[in-house]
DNA sequence: GTATTGCGTACCAAATCAGTACGAATTGGG
DNA sequence: CCCAATTCGTACTGATTTGGTACGCAATAC
């Protein structure tokens, strides 16, 4: 089970690499030769990031993007939402109208629980640790046998 | 986004139901009409669930369905993972080979972190507390309004 | 032995996702 | 004023995943 999907993956791998360098305009083709990433989808992502406040753009010749607000106050939750969308355990966390099943089904209530504790936990990483060696922790320890997450 | 894919969340409901009755025999068509969810679905997915250890099936007439261990031993975090294979933020949490990245990407260390954290709160809530009515708070206070997950 | 039920695999359709392409809008320089 | 560079926005397409179904096999009760 792949929680986050490629393009978020990928969305906090280019916000980060603009992290690095906040200061600097950088045009899209410049972020995907850093990334390694293919040029269309990085400029796709810098769209969506943008649209989302994340970064801000600046168009016309010499133009680029940059983040809009310092690393530290960049959450990793907020990237992935920009680019993913809401985030939420189940159909019911999102849009709970559409669910049919909610008068007989007693688990609803818990997972707004379960969705919120998930929700902190990547909204208490920002940009600027994810840059830094090895430097927060959100609830647990720090990794020490990375082989089984 | 959506973190659990529409089966998980199913799985959970009739884990859940089971637990409602731990000690009676139920049949895939039993469940199926108590939950409201396709037959074939739910028989797919008690498959799987007996496969990971989390119900235990009977074979034969009258043969069903039941759990395995009482409902305070079962994580939700169990059943999703039943379903969905395990729990991973991103693909290089669950591969790490597979990331060509790795080399040159900063942020890896960081998810594995984090994903420790979501898995965490998955694992925190059991289906006995699925079931009950609003006893448990994982890391935030009781949800007050469920429209906003 | 037969009917019932779960087991396992394979299969199909639909939705979503990843990636691409093209035209419009905007800015800087000649 | 015109042209080049660059982002913006939308639309499109191919691939992957997901949700759901069907069918034959194995096991158990009657």
């Amino acid at each position: 089970m792949i929680i986050l999907s490629k393009l978020a993956d990928y969305g906090v791998i280019v916000a980060t690499h603009l992290a690095l360098a906040p200061d600097r305009q950088e045009n899209a083709a410049s972020v995907a030769a850093a990334t390694r990433l293919p040029m269309a989808t990085v400029a796709k992502l810098l769209k969506a990031l943008a649209h989302a406040g994340v970064v801000s753009a600046t168009r016309g010749a010499a133009g680029g993007y940059r983040l809009a607000r310092p690393a530290a106050a960049i959450s990793v939750a907020e990237v992935v939402a920009a680019i993913d969308g809401d985030i939420g355990l189940t159909q019911c966390s999102v849009h709970v109208d559409e669910c049919a099943h909610t008068s007989y089904c007693p688990t609803r209530p818990h997972w707004a629980a379960i969705n919120r504790a998930v929700g902190e936990a990547l909204s208490a990483v920002t940009l600027d640790e994810m840059i830094s060696p090895y430097a927060f922790l959100p609830a647990a320890g720090v990794p020490q046998h990375p082989a089984h997450g």
